[in-house]
DNA sequence: CTGCATGCAAAAACTTTGCACCGCC
DNA sequence: GGCGGTGCAAAGTTTTTGCATGCAG
């Protein structure tokens, strides 16, 4: 059984608030500001609980720590290999991309991870 | 400049033939009967050259160490939630979804990284 | 009260790196 | 011979976990 605590309450609050898709480490930050007591390992005990809840997301990236989404709908992201920023994209058919790969797939699809990578647009400009 | 090397090799050969997508650990195990002084650290780092030099590909999972593909081109990976493996996964239309992504996206997209999880057909049939 | 959640710190898991020696070119 | 590669071990980075205490139900 899960029971309340204010800790958990500003790790979801702090993550619906920020599209910036922040780590743990960041988090734990900013949580420390109202909560100064506040350890690593919860905020870590808690990302890991409420995306298995499914209200937020676990973000993996090819280098450096794992980065969470407070929106639990599905979508895709993008890693910009300049920056280092990750911003969300805006993409329709995900769902499609799992029904076309499970037609030639004989196990079953529960999802798909779609990363892209690249450029962002601010990173263009500065050149 | 980069020289020949005896271990490279072997890393190069044990990848190519083979189609689990190890990690770094069960990679090194096996090289080890050949070159049994070979150490983790070797492995690693000609792991990672192989994956800059477009030779081999590096996996990211979402839980666990990374993996490693011999096939450099670039298509989708499967996750079983249950077994763990990691299996390919033939997917057509990974440019068209680049296309279609980069359309709404004021950045420059230069590649994605597609992984799909479920349950493998064996672990259904198991269940 | 009961037991899940927390804080703290230690440990685990994975990967990288410094350094002296080895072997390719 | 020069310099990149290796083996070894230590250290780095990120995440998990054990335990005593705190707090929600």
């Amino acid at each position: 059984m899960i029971k309340h605590s204010r800790q958990r309450d500003a790790i979801r609050q702090n993550l619906m608030g920020r599209y910036d898709h922040p780590t743990a480490e960041t988090v734990y930050l900013d949580i420390k500001e109202e909560f100064p007591n506040i350890s690593l390992g919860t905020v870590y005990r808690n990302l890991s609980l409420l995306a298995e809840l499914g209200e937020i997301q676990k973000i993996i990236a090819i280098n450096g720590p794992d980065r969470f989404d407070g929106n639990p709908n599905p979508h895709c992201h993008f890693h910009c290999n300049s920056c280092g920023r990750v911003l969300d994209i805006p993409f329709e058919n995900q769902g499609a991309i799992n029904d076309s790969a499970a037609k030639s797939f004989p196990g079953i699809i529960e999802g798909s991870n779609i990363q892209f990578y690249g450029r962002c647009s601010g990173c263009i400009s500065t050149n």
